[in-house]
DNA sequence: TTGTAGGCGTTATCAT
DNA sequence: ATGATAACGCCTACAA
């Protein structure tokens, strides 16, 4: 019996076989191992391939080989400006490969985070990226039972999954107080909004290096679970200078907080840096442009998600990491808003 | 001959149907019609593929059917700021539904764009989202000739490929220079960076409103090609003033430009509003929390994507649109950096 | 270096 | 409402 499909008409790889004059399977090895290929025959089928337009069919690639060129990549937030440069710095290292990125969007719930990562290990990704390493025990399950690569980003810890890029969130944050201190400030107070994982180390590295000063002080700490913006920036210093009117610093535990701050300061005449220190964190660019100018940690979120791509890739391909865990570190902007506490001469604001 | 390929394991369709006791296209169909199975098959099948911890082989279904449930999308960027919540109403529309989303990034090459297109279109997507309407002849005709419904974001015009969502950016700009003159403002400055097609229709609407109004000047507007950010704002504004001392007014094609003419304000001492205005674009949330406040035009970037996803998943299900074009409009947001020009009291600036 | 044969897991087609 | 069977287009395994 004589039951047709409607062809769609499009050009298959043993059309292009035929034209070339060659069989299916050498076809296929030249756009999978051109190199494997007479001269010849690289050449007849290069020709004839572009002559019909042949594109290769995706889906049928991966179900006769049993694995797709996609690598997963499970990120918490769209919207938080810090992804975007990961984002960035993944498309420019995949650039030139044969992946394909899959974005899909945690929000922040590890629930979500367990499901999608469920999804993905049914769809055979060549590689799968991962924020961070508070997954849940069954997330970790799934993460384990994977069989490709795995590359967890944002942040460094003990015991990786299978390969790690970031930095320690919370040297970085003490880092930032104990340059603070060293600027003579005492009064250091904590802002910190959505508390994710990684801002929650942050806290334990203010806490720790205000506890080494001895300066600890509950009432400096003000945090929220609201997502992070310049308005709740300055509404949690509001909130921290209600609590601790002698607050002579703050560091903030991300930039648009820090903004948030230097508004806030404008609009009550608090002369940063003199009565005020302000320190943020990730450096984003609108930090150093700032008057005064802002000091923030830098991180290295573009090079984070390309390393992982390389990473990736490279363990894809076979080649085992150099080193498993990449600490890519983070270094301590300072700028005017940290400046020593001394008396300066005050500033007019106007023409 | 008994070649065997290692079978991966996986929990197949037929064995689900096996253990539901049905045949192999029933469990197909309780996955894509259940209302099309009797109410005992269907809760045998259910069962028995949870049972068994089924998931849909996704290549094999793209094979089988010769669609996929991928929509593509391709934006100009990541790190601008503006598509991130773009991207955040295509991810929300797209929760509940059975399509994923693809990013591509043309990278503001229209080039690019153009290769990816045909990448996309060979690869069957449910349905296309590209930016803006600028595409080359090349790239248009690529659109034409997709089977999938499309949709052009970010901006509205004449002669939509399909369907279009989007916003006016020509009168956007011409309402925010109307404000400004109505405001008072004479010397009205221009700055604008990366100057992408839609960036381009704000300066034609700058261009107009000022003509309108005889106030033109060339001198006025200062455009560069590299990428926007605050202290490209400031440099700008630098210049602007440099070549129009007595300029009153600025107009920045968006909010980081926005941001870093009120700190280079902030730096000259030029009071903010009294002797000079500003006002971005996009209205980011920084915006308000500003010191002064900065006066935008709030374009719903977040509904843009959303809107979208919901367009082009009824028209992929052969719901005919409602409207082709739909126009999401804008809202001046008009805040202390674009009071009326007029003297003010002098403001200090410390504790 | 090249070719042969079959299978990858699902859905479309046609039939009951 | 349900089922038998043939594609879908490519790749793996094996052989030469």
């Amino acid at each position: 019996m004589e039951r047709k499909r409607i062809k769609a008409g499009k050009v298959r790889l043993a059309e292009v076989a035929k034209l070339a004059g060659v069989s299916t399977i050498t076809a296929s090895r030249f756009f999978r191992t051109p190199e494997a290929l007479s001269a010849g025959k690289r050449a007849r089928v290069d020709s004839a391939a572009k002559e019909l337009g042949y594109m290769p069919n995706l889906a049928a690639r991966a179900l006769a080989s049993q694995r797709t060129e996609v690598i997963g990549a499970l990120i918490p937030s769209l919207t938080n400006s810090v992804f975007a440069e990961v984002l960035s710095g993944i498309y420019d290292g995949l650039d030139g490969s044969p992946y394909i990125i899959q974005f899909a969007n945690t929000r922040y719930s590890t629930l979500q985070e367990e499901k999608l990562l469920r999804l993905f290990r049914a769809q055979k990704p060549a590689g799968l990226i991962v924020t961070g390493i508070n997954q849940t025990d069954e997330a970790r399950a799934v993460l384990e039972s994977m069989t490709c690569p795995v590359v967890q980003i944002m942040e460094t810890g003990p015991d990786p999954v299978d390969m790690m890029v970031g930095f320690s969130h919370y040297d970085a944050a003490f880092a930032a107080i104990t340059h603070l201190l060293a600027q003579g400030r005492r009064r250091i107070g904590f802002l910190g909004a959505r508390m994710d994982p990684r801002v929650q180390r942050r806290l334990d590295g203010y806490r720790d290096a205000m506890k080494a000063a001895a300066l600890s002080d509950p009432h400096l700490v003000i945090t929220t679970q609201a997502p992070t913006s310049a308005t709740i920036g300055g509404t949690l210093f509001a909130d921290l200078l209600a609590r601790a009117p002698d607050t002579d610093a703050v560091f903030c535990v991300n930039d648009d907080l820090a903004l948030g701050v230097l508004f806030e300061c404008e609009r009550r005449q608090i002369a940063v840096p003199e009565k005020m220190a302000i320190v943020g964190f990730n450096d984003l660019e609108f930090m150093a442009a700032a008057a005064p100018s802002l000091s923030s940690v830098r991180t290295n979120r573009y090079d984070m998600g390309r390393r992982a791509i390389t990473m990736l890739t490279a363990a894809i391909e076979g080649q085992p990491p150099e080193q498993r865990v990449v600490d890519l570190g983070f270094e301590l902007m300072v700028r005017q808003s940290s400046a020593a506490k001394r008396a300066a001469p005050p500033r007019g604001r106007r023409a």
